[in-house]
DNA sequence: CGCGGGTTTGATGATGCTCAAGCCCGGTGG
DNA sequence: CCACCGGGCTTGAGCATCATCAAACCCGCG
């Protein structure tokens, strides 16, 4: 169970974690359960959970005051789910973060975080090498929304993640892209017929 | 002028900089000047520089192949300009970044900061303090754009940012929230009617 | 005075949304 | 085994939002 996160973090760090570092995860780590349709985080609430996906799929969304739900992350597999912000500076999140599937996670809080594991170079390198690559991966999706048309940016995200396609329903990636699952499927006729 | 950056940097940081550390960065930075229309980065270009605006107002963008310009970010007194992704992949920047006004900036290469300024403690502070709320607000002008309507987002932008509006025409504002300089006309004369 | 850059306005059209209906399919229970 | 149900997907009609294109206006500046 632990294999995949000690795994995941030595791929990430040129400085691997050694053997009290593992004991230190280990022993802080607490393996857990979401079930479909449970919450990790709920709107309102400040994060005070880091999630690591062994299996299953999380998705973050907000919900606008008519109902409708804004999904700004998926995560599968080897991904963390959590609000950074929320996290970080302790305010109530604008989002909620479910399970999709039922799903296995390994769920660190933030007190152990920092007692135990923040101050573990190999975790310190990986740590920054994700907030990284999230900033670049947010970063392009922003420019996308702003200069491409829906079908492009569905040809990129199935280029980017084709795994999400298997993952989720077409409602769920058009909301990730920020148009209509109605508007997705003609998308998807469109291209079909090329 | 290099007031502007120490001060800045000591304000990010709990460690203040020390004498040396103020040598060092007195004798790395580079001041330079960048003319209206005169370009920091081009597309294409892997970026070597980063900048600290001392005065002036800058503008990174793509440019489409329908020729209309993109703002995916904007940059005034005591910010940094640069792609970051470029800049820490090395790989050719997707946009370009030139001067709005005549500017004043600091200059960094990149060589020069990974030998004298990336170990300084104070620094180290400021910058990831820097990464993580660009990494915020870009989550959250990225969750606007799937969510709320360009009147909206417009409103938001004059809380969060209403300097913006002082030292950009509308079309540069209008393009940064994704939508047309029409379009922001209209909204601004529905805004302006309540 | 004329020019250039910025803004506004109007007419028209594309893109994507809303609402509503129907279909497909896998799962559940009679 | 079949009927039904729910979730997801598709399709269509009408509509809202926003883009495009073109023209006019405004104003500071050489």
């Amino acid at each position: 169970m632990y294999e995949a996160l000690i795994n995941y973090i030595n791929s990430y760090s040129t400085t691997q974690l050694s053997e009290p570092d593992i004991a230190a995860i280990k022993d802080t780590f607490k393996p857990g359960k979401i079930k479909k349709k449970e919450f990790l985080l709920k709107e309102g609430q400040v994060c005070n959970l880091t999630a690591f996906v062994i299996n299953g799929a999380l998705r973050q969304y907000s919900v606008d005051e008519k109902g409708s739900e804004h999904i700004v992350g998926l995560y599968i597999e080897n991904w963390w789910a959590s609000d950074r912000e929320s996290w970080t500076t302790l305010t109530p999140s604008l989002y909620n973060i479910d399970a999709w599937e039922n799903t296995d996670v390994l769920l660190l809080t933030r007190d152990a975080y920092y007692e135990r594991i923040k101050p573990i170079p190999a975790f310190i390198e990986m740590n920054s090498k994700l907030q990284e690559n999230n900033a670049f991966s947010v970063q392009k999706r922003l420019h996308a929304l702003i200069s491409l048309p829906a079908e492009k940016r569905y040809i990129d995200l199935i280029n980017a993640y084709p795994q999400f396609l298997q993952r989720f329903p077409q409602h769920i990636i058009a909301s990730y892209l920020g148009i209509t699952k109605e508007t997705l499927s003609r998308v998807r006729r469109q291209l079909s017929n090329k």
